[in-house]
DNA sequence: GCTTGAAGCTACAGCGGCTGTAGATCGTAT
DNA sequence: ATACGATCTACAGCCGCTGTAGCTTCAAGC
């Protein structure tokens, strides 16, 4: 049985961020001691480790939780994780798109300037004036 | 003299938006009718579409309040411009290796599922191993 | 058995950057 | 004069944690 500080060592979580999974459901309420710490077994090990590596791969705690209710069901059709995965892939390839747009955008801003005072800073100008920028770069990303 | 709203459709900001710059200090506190409306100048239209730019190209407010500082300083060097639009370039860049990590890594789960049943789905099973990862896809970029 | 210090507990506030709500008031066109 | 949209304030909520304060419990050493 494990406390919930070995728990996190193991898993590479915050405490804290254990309790808050498991305020919002996303873990189950674990076992207490007479004097009421939490104890752990090796399914909720693994089940922590799953959230965990999940977020890593930027899965969003609502995924998560699907992709956990799913595996629950082992006779169902996989089709449904593949759907999960595969819109994450999307949501990955979609802010790569922005980002490399900013990118560009601002390194062409930065490399515009060689100017010395403020006054004539051609990074401050971009700014000031949205025409001067090549792509729309939308949303951060 | 604008309105709130006539300055959040030019600027394409939510109103709400304006007024939380306001209470954040980003923005002045405007001239305002008999009744209590704000109503709004060129300036301010200007600061706000400066904002709203910065924003797009992913710079956090408080960058955006160094910019602003610095842009009220005409003589001053342009240096300090210089160094917060490296550092926003740098974390964009960061960020881009991040996700391209991510997105080959969702890329080969997806790939290597091709069961029919949850039971065998790849997918899960590369989420609740770690090991089977190629890379260290640290946070979500 | 007793002491100590680390680790655990609850409850709640705060981060960034907005967004939405409720219920009242204002401004303007007809 | 009236109607209706726009604006007002104040506050709660979003995501995914993270930090704090002020307690209690656990486990190791004596």
């Amino acid at each position: 049985m494990l406390a919930i500080g070995t728990l996190a060592k193991r898993t590479g979580t915050k405490v804290q961020t254990i309790r808050y999974y498991e305020q919002i459901g996303l873990m189950p309420e674990p076992g207490r001691t007479d004097g009421g710490q939490r104890r752990y077994g090796d399914a909720e090990l693994d089940r922590l480790a799953f959230i965990r590596h999940a977020r890593q791969l930027g899965f969003s705690l609502e995924a998560i939780r699907e992709l956990l209710d799913l595996s629950d069901m082992p006779d169902r059709s996989c089709a449904q994780v593949d759907a999960i995965a595969q819109k994450q892939l999307r949501e990955v390839e979609a802010r790569l798109v922005r980002l490399e747009a900013l990118r560009i955008e601002l390194q062409r801003m930065i490399g515009a300037c060689n100017a010395d005072r403020v006054a004539d800073c051609r990074i401050l100008e971009v700014l000031r004036d949205h025409e001067e920028c090549l792509a729309d770069h939308a949303a951060t990303g």
